[in-house]
DNA sequence: ATATTTGTTGACCATTTTAGTCAACAAAAA
DNA sequence: TTTTTGTTGACTAAAATGGTCAACAAATAT
């Protein structure tokens, strides 16, 4: 039940996009450094997101990647599903007609549900609210910091 | 972000086991049969489960496997622990303190509140609920065939 | 123009995980 | 002592994961 590398590495970009948002584009090259995140796998990562009309990218000397839409619209549900595919625990919960006995399966109740309670966090949450809460980590950082 | 088939077969298997509870041990074979599940694998699969306490097996004429509990008293999200491992969707849930970043990864929240959306659902379902629920369905499966 | 800096695309690949299989064995009961 | 079951450990094929690499394309700077 691990997310993949694709997900996780992905949300940390876009969430590098969003808080540089307004600013321009960022530098793939920047993001794979600050993230620990190889070059050319990123690149192939964020492919879907352009796809899927999230963020932009540009070539050459002042290009990079940027945000199309602000970070309020992006949810990170819908992130998830573009790099992960679904999360659905088990494969007859996104399609039970293909499962003929999922009608009458408790297990598939329980997944059912097991998936709805992840969709409510996710669904609830956008790289809007990820940013606060960043940029709140970081304010309570500098106070620890400050009393040593 | 799939659970893997050791997670589905055995709690299928642990389905058939409470739906029996009282009534003496069942063959893994029927198990295997009745699930649709290859014998040799579940074998192992039920492994983890004795150990656990969950279950008792016996060999020979009589043998078969029994539950142990009441199903009232086997939790889901236990069997799932132990068929697949912990549920957190990223590894710096489980033991943070081998993740140096994640006291200021904003990320590493939203995973932590994922897990506990789904522990919300699978600790709070017994087997004992998954047996009622089963019986339910079949009565209401009943019904419906009386009425072609 | 052309050199440089970026992103794009597709093919490829090593490693790990998954989902089993198989054979030899052990114990209980008929 | 034969039959019926579960036990254990070694093995394996196939798929998924997590990349890498090379050739290319487009923007910008000179």
């Amino acid at each position: 039940m691990k997310l993949s590398t694709r997900a996780r590495y992905g949300t940390k970009a876009l969430l590098e996009l969003s808080l540089h948002w307004g600013k321009g584009p960022v530098l793939l090259k920047d993001i794979a450094q600050r993230q620990q995140i190889p070059l050319p796998y990123l690149e192939h990562l964020i492919r879907p997101l352009v796809k899927a009309g999230i963020i932009k990218s540009a070539r050459g000397t002042r290009g990079g990647i940027s945000l199309l839409k602000s970070p309020k619209e992006v949810i990170l549900s819908e992130v998830i599903q573009l790099l992960e595919g679904s999360i659905a625990p088990v494969a007859c919960v996104d399609n039970p007609e293909l499962y003929p006995r999922s009608d009458i399966c408790v297990t598939h109740d329980i997944w059912v549900e097991v998936k709805k309670a992840m969709d409510r966090v996710l669904e609830s949450t956008t790289f809007e609210d990820l940013v606060l809460r960043q940029k709140q980590k970081w304010n309570l950082k500098q106070l620890r910091d400050r009393q040593k």
